[in-house]
DNA sequence: CGTCTATTTGAATGTACTCAAAAGCGGTGG
DNA sequence: CCACCGCTTTTGAGTACATTCAAATAGACG
């Protein structure tokens, strides 16, 4: 039931048996349908989400109604506004299900409690906070630097998997350009491809 | 001498005198002059830096030979390639001074050690690495969503004292545009130009 | 003062977008 | 099992924002 987290966890710190209950005492499971919402742009973030199975995503909506993908988060990742979250203001993120997902929540007030008690978990969210920061530098530097094609064939490498369940339409979204024009560029004759 | 940075980290936790002076044992002041490298693309980074004076960037240079300025750091902020510091790998940025500057570095083991002796300072890094990340993220969305006139103002909002004293140059390699084109976009007649 | 770099300006070009419409696909209910 | 509905994907023509390349001008530094 936690396994997947624990071992997601242990894999930077080592916790006692009485840390690991304490925690796991401060966790809740919940399923989401797909397309349902976990949160809503201008909410306040009161949990840290961590994905059992199914597929979140986060993302935003710019001022002429596009929906900007942040980040996907599949099984084993965590998900959350950080923003809004950390600020505990009102968030610019939605996220919902892109399918049925399984999801386990913490909440703000007990990871403060757990850093109180297990102070060991800073290190834990700190190098997740750090690995998230460098995936998300990468990403920018791929918008400067290289062509919606790039961006694309950087994304099937980054995320396999995903790519062979995800509407077309989502990718777009997320390497940034207009489903229409995802849909020209993967149809385009090879000889006309940029490299 | 070490004020700016003592007074930044007291923002986020508390340091006894003997935590403060082990602190201060493990940090280096050096100097840096304009245009010169603190770390080259395919070194590994092996400090961490906090800038006191003048202002250091972190670019790469893509495969046209473009720089993107990944970030700035004018006094009061820490700058580093992440990724390289946390792998111990090659990194993909460049650093180095685009004013003459005064910086300090600490270790990549001397703040393992810094870890084990004072482990507050995971909190320290942690809520760091998670504001710059909440940085990042709001960037990545700018680039997604608005147009490069929206960027630039934003730009300016972001950093009002900053955008008094950079080259346009550097703006422009920051926002994602070329040169010439932010030059046009500034003396464009304001009935032109995008809201 | 001369050199090097940054900025400006212009014309031609390209990548990706807009708008519109058709085609495909998946689920639901009769 | 088929028909229908909504949503995704495809396709096309026209357009726009930003780039490229070239050259002139301005500014900064030694």
């Amino acid at each position: 039931m936690f396994t997947l987290l624990l071992s997601n966890i242990a894999k930077h710190i080592h916790l006692s048996k009485e840390e690991e209950s304490f925690f796991i005492s401060l966790l809740q499971l919940k399923k989401l349908k797909r397309k349902q919402f976990l949160f809503k742009e201008g909410d306040i973030h009161k949990y840290c989400t961590f994905v059992t199975s199914g597929c979140l995503r986060s993302y935003s909506i710019d001022k002429n109604g596009f929906e900007h993908i942040m980040q996907f988060a599949p099984a084993n990742w965590w998900i959350a506004d950080m923003y809004s979250f950390v600020a505990q203001k009102p968030g610019n993120l939605n996220i919902d299900a892109i399918f049925d997902s399984e999801i386990i929540t913490i909440q703000r007030t007990d990871i403060e409690k757990l850093y109180q008690a297990v102070p060991k978990f800073e290190r834990y969210f700190r190098v997740l906070a750090e690995n998230s920061l460098i995936s998300h530098q990468n990403r920018l530097m791929d918008n400067l630097g290289l062509s919606a094609k790039e961006r694309y064939d950087n994304f099937c490498r980054s995320y396999p998997t995903l790519i062979q369940t995800l509407p077309q339409k989502q990718v777009a979204a997320y390497i940034g350009v207009t489903p229409e024009f995802l849909s020209k560029m993967l149809n385009m004759p090879i000889t006309k491809q940029a490299g």
